[in-house]
RNA sequence: CGCGGAAUGGAGCAGUUGGUAGCUCGUCGGGCUCAUAACCCGAAGGUCGUAGGUUCAAGUCCUGCUUCCGCAA
């Protein structure tokens, strides 16, 4: 098939890569602008746009879609069969949408309706859930709102982070739209409306969810660590300095003391009481601190049981 | 050239105004013990990130480079 794919991160390059082992005729590659990034502002440029560079594929980086008229005459032009957009960044607007002939599909990291948005990897963890997936869905003028074609899940494991559960996805998004393609073309799949009153939306992340609050409970601050590691990372405040948590254990101990008070410390880790239950905090890093397990860190640094944490 | 921090035995840290490199943990050997992740005794292990400079003397002061980290985007 004619295709144009659209995506910008690592979530993106499994699908375009299988793209291209599957020898699909990828006539156009968007992605975001090289932008400054990262510490001294270097400018790089996308992981998608490496690998379309790679295969030299042509690469379009408009600031926005929308306003660039070039940018719709190269698709027209180019005439495709079907438009895949994977993390592309950008909402596409509707004279783009209407122009290839099998629509746009777009590669969603969650089970539709739930958790649509751009943060649907880490709001599932970080609201418990046990199963999530990908959807492979068309594309319509609201916010991965469009018809639904394919779904496949994935288990969520108790150690799973955002970070363990973002590389599964999308390896698992490339498989489930490689046995979607076939299917597409030959018109074999239905079309699965959303039950828009069971959605539920998963935003981008903020430093701000990155707080803990330990009135909540052990099982949803752990919840919440494992969502936002690598990024942003759940952190509290110990001697006014940010620490940041990447890895927690849930104690059930009978010990109790007010909220954030460090009950323990020892080579097993920072054991914390919470509003439910006691937290035991694992793996660590402090400013200018490289992210170390606390058993090793208490080799060389004291934290002393009795602390507040907050 | 966004702001700032760091680089010291296997790991985590200390090292004051430049003058013989220390601590905790780990490792190895020995001891105590019914036993131990506990305790006691002992040992090994570092050209202090790299290149140059100042000095009688540099982990410590100065400059370049490399790598890593925090914040801001």
């Amino acid at each position: 098939m004619k295709v144009v794919f659209m995506g910008t991160p690592d979530f993106a390059v499994p699908t375009l890569q299988m793209l291209i082992d599957n020898n699909h005729e990828i006539g156009l590659v968007f992605t975001q602008p090289d932008r400054p990034k990262g510490r001294g502002n270097k400018v790089i440029m996308s992981p998608v746009k490496e690998l379309a560079l790679k295969y030299n594929l042509e690469v379009m980086q408009p600031q926005r879609l929308k306003a660039e008229e070039d940018c719709y005459t190269a698709i027209k032009n180019y005439n495709p069969d079907i438009i895949i957009v994977v993390a592309f960044g950008q909402i596409l607007p509707e004279s783009i949408l209407n122009i290839p002939k099998r629509g746009c599909i777009n590669v969603h990291g969650s089970l539709l309706p739930k958790y649509r948005g751009a943060g649907p990897i880490q709001w599932s963890i970080i609201e418990g859930e046990k199963v999530t997936g990908v959807t492979i869905m068309y594309m319509d003028k609201g916010l991965d709102t469009g018809d639904m074609l394919y779904k496949k899940e994935i288990i969520i494991e108790e150690t799973d982070t955002a970070q363990t559960l973002h590389d599964k996805m999308m390896v698992v998004g490339a498989i489930a739209l490689e046995e979607a393609l076939p299917l597409i073309e030959n018109n074999t799949l239905e079309r699965e409306i959303q039950n828009h009153d069971k959605s539920t939306y998963a935003p981008m992340l903020n430093k701000e969810l990155a707080k803990i609050k330990w009135e909540n409970s052990a099982s949803s601050i752990n919840n919440l660590i494992r969502g936002l590691n690598p990024w942003p990372v759940g952190y509290t405040l110990y001697n006014n300095q940010p620490l940041k948590i990447y890895k927690a254990t849930i104690k059930h101990l009978d010990k109790t003391a007010p909220i954030g008070t460090i009950l323990s410390v020892d080579k097993e880790g920072i054991l914390v009481q919470t509003g439910d239950g006691q937290l035991l905090i694992e793996e660590m890093q402090l400013p200018n601190k490289k992210r170390m397990l606390v058993s090793e860190y208490i080799k060389g640094n004291s934290i002393l049981a009795g602390e507040i944490l907050c």
